[in-house]
DNA sequence: CCATGTGAATATATTCACAGCC
DNA sequence: GGCTGTGAATATATTCACATGG
């Protein structure tokens, strides 16, 4: 919540600079470069689910209760653990506050990040508005579109700006990250524009492939083919299902 | 499009009833059983890309071109498809119609599946006047909400209705696919209901983890998850990125 | 020839099972 | 006694490189 600086949680003191060192060498934090991929993408996850125990006054959690509450095997969350270093009691659990710290940590989220949106139709407001941002670690700091008719607009706050004016708000901002939810024929020349702004991550829901240099980072999301996934995983359990 | 049967498209008899028969037995169609769970993810995609190709008048298509549009390598493409059976011609590549039909009959797409939607806040209503569902095999069919103030409402000619008719509306159209899109406080009972009225497979967008029988399967998309995923590659590539 | 299809090699991820430590 | 941390075993996925066949 509070952007402030590691701090050595409650009462665990920088006993990890030797702990956690034989790979590192480093005493500032875990190993974020060679953190597997698909841990990585479950942290997030575990981070929710870390910070709603802390709201309901827990201090502490086994491996066996976040795994459940997170849908997962404990096998797998402890293994995802141990990646950012042996953070917990044997015999005890893991330290929620202490935890969460070194999640935000390893994301980038230590300090709120701001995101650009692109596109303020239907799925824009969903994002501009959507309710599950809080303790992300992320901030939406500005709204773009290309129809004159939504430019000014105020949205949560936030007026709907001209992308003629994306070049000064991601600099001021200053602005890494940007979720593009623009049609899919308007995508690829936002992108472009994004990425001379300056933007070097890239959320894309248009249903399209972009192009863009090696130096900048996509992901793609895209709605109708989670739901196409869904209807071969029915389609494989009940090959009858199509009627 | 339309849906039939396999039926040996172009100048491909039944001889995959032999080539590919060693471990199905079944002459139908090609093995969805023990396709990989990575290839069906992006079969999806490849879908999308062959239809674009197939509207410009395109009808074949190398694994180098159709890689390329999809934001893969040829090794995997060719990978992916082969486990769908060998529908290539050496020299010359793929037959994009014939591919297409496959494709929608792996993921079950191949007659229209009917889709039902919960929650028709911001992200409920992107869903439901979505761009990207053409050609995808689904069919947003009816829309559902708790707010009696909603209910009633037409939305791109489809009436918002009210979840007791939950129940009748899934076993009428027939429905087994369906998407959460309300806030996460209210989808753990959402699911429940979707359960009892026999949706066999949830596309659940709030932000939290469901508890469904076994019998179901879930699917999770989480918006502020995603960004997330993306400030880690972020932070990870430019560890100074906070700023 | 040329582009597919595929074994073999490698890389990544998950699961198991238990040693180690509180 | 109980729960973490982790090597070893397995499973899954990607990449390579080339034999195969139109």
């Amino acid at each position: 919540m509070s952007p402030s600086r590691p701090m050595a949680g409650t009462c665990y003191p920088p006993f990890r600079s030797l702990m956690n060192s034989h790979r590192t060498g480093l005493p500032g934090g875990p190993r974020v470069q060679d953190l597997p991929e698909a841990t990585a993408a479950r942290l997030p996850e575990y981070l929710r689910v870390l910070q709603h125990l802390a709201d309901a006054g827990h201090e502490t959690a086994s491996s066996e209760g976040l795994a459940a509450a997170a849908g997962v095997t404990s096998a797998k969350l402890r293994k995802d653990l141990s990646h950012l270093g042996s953070y917990g009691t044997r015999g005890v659990g893991y330290d929620i506050a202490f935890l969460v710290r070194q999640i935000e940590l390893v994301l980038g989220l230590a300090r709120l990040r701001a995101v650009a949106l692109v596109g303020i139709g239907n799925l824009g407001r969903a994002l501009a508005g959507y309710d599950g941002f809080t303790n992300t670690g992320l901030r939406i700091a500005a709204l773009f579109d290309a129809d004159p008719n939504r430019i000014g607009e105020m949205i949560n706050g936030l007026p709907v700006r001209s992308l003629d004016d994306l070049p000064w708000v991601v600099a001021e901002e200053p602005i890494s990250l940007a979720a593009i939810t623009t049609p899919a024929s308007a995508a690829q020349a936002v992108a472009n524009q994004l990425v001379t702004a300056g933007v070097t991550s890239i959320l894309n829901f248009a249903p399209c492939v972009l192009a863009v240099p090696e130096s900048v980072d996509v992901r793609k999301v895209d709605l109708a083919i989670e739901l196409q996934i869904l209807s071969f995983q029915e389609h494989r359990r009940r090959p009858e299902g199509a009627r």
